[in-house]
DNA sequence: TTCTTGTCACCTAGGTGTTAATAT
DNA sequence: ATATTAACACCTAGGTGACAAGAA
């Protein structure tokens, strides 16, 4: 069995509809998939691998009111798919004991736009809506493994990790969960650092009490 | 067989006496030790490791001379030996296609004086000479492989990556050579940037010439 | 108008030798 | 006198969203 790790702040994301970058370079998701794994077999060899699958065969776009709080409609049929790529966990093949005794990391999975990808990443359509999906393949020690393929190998689905891929944030709401959420974003934060343990509530949605205190609050005049 | 990459910066350090610095948190090599490998079975496993082995059973001291030009002398017998460890490359065990594909590179071993680490770092005794070994163990898939473990592994050793483990380096003409030529202390370079590619001569101990141009010049007043 | 691209300042993360203080 | 330690400025390397310019 697997367990998705940071699902509250998935949660979150998934509540306000999360939007992953894709650029041509390639770029990393926030959050990152991540998960714990149970029950392996300790000395056995396994693959781990994630692919992406489109949530629906649409396109969408975006519309804007009064200079901000956009929403999503419906612009057509999806684009002619992607290449079907998958990532394989840098690490495999490793053995069961290996994977289970620390959190599995997808951190060097990558997303991009580039349909001539060579770097192995991740190819999606912008302004589409996508499935990641985590593979646990058992590495079969017999000869004639690949008639086997088909029971030696798990598929584990997280809804809350779907996400549209975008070229730039869409929704506001996103960008300021993203530079609340991700250290590499802390340039982009202008709440007192030394305020956000003090304000730091272990239950409940923690981060958006960042979001309120975020650069361009809804509520207050945009200055430009 | 085994080709030591980076031969001749070795061989520049292991003219003027390697010395490679020790800390309590773990300090990696430099030059870095990396490899290429041929003549595996690329469908074998192969685990791939170092350990590090005394030179010689003396403690060496140094004397300093009108401010610098220090040499060392013998003080002694050898410190009661350090643990003996060894450092797994991380990506162990892996085919053999796949180490022999790319260079095999030991930049995550990290050297200690600290006898009670417990970072699974190399710990080796300061002022004392050693020599790195790499062994290329095969996985062997019998059962009783136990057994032939002494025919299952070879090890390769290169005498120019030998070194004195040191806490603060000694000799003037190291701390030079590896400002010279290690990216990350590029910020103790004095010389033109520009100036570097265009005396650059591709036969002859090129990063002396940056020596040459160095912080502290031995023909020059010390400023202290 | 909507979407994409490239550049940028600002971060995280961590590898350098220097230096001053301390230990032996 | 010699050796070790810890803090530090200055790097490499690379992950952020902002922004302006360009493309569709």
């Amino acid at each position: 069995s697997v367990q998705l790790e940071m699902k509250a702040l998935w949660d979150e994301f998934n509540q306000l509809g999360t939007e992953m970058i894709v650029t041509k370079a390639g770029r990393r998701m926030f959050p990152t998939f991540q998960v714990k794994i149970f029950g392996m077999d300790p000395m056995a060899d396994y693959m781990l691998l994630m692919d992406f699958v489109p949530v629906d065969d649409k396109r969408y776009r975006q519309v804007t009111y009064a200079f901000h709080s956009s929403s999503w409609l419906v612009a057509g049929k999806a684009d002619p798919a992607t290449p079907g790529r998958v990532h394989y966990h840098p690490d495999s093949p490793a053995k069961g004991a290996q994977w289970m005794k620390q959190i599995v990391s997808f951190d060097k999975l990558k997303l991009t736009n580039n349909l001539l990808d060579d770097n192995g990443h991740i190819i999606l359509n912008s302004m589409h809506r996508y499935q990641p999906r985590f593979h646990v393949v058992y590495v079969d020690p017999r000869k004639d493994s690949e008639k086997y393929a088909e029971e030696n190998f798990k598929t584990f689905v997280f809804e809350e990790t779907r996400f549209t891929a975008v070229t730039a944030y869409q929704n506001h709401r996103i960008t300021q969960l993203k530079i609340a959420s991700n250290p590499f974003a802390k340039g982009f934060r202008d709440c007192d650092p030394e305020d956000w343990p003090r304000n730091h509530r272990p239950g409940a949605l923690p981060l958006m009490s960042a979001f309120a205190r975020s650069r361009n609050p809804v509520s207050s005049p945009a200055h430009q």
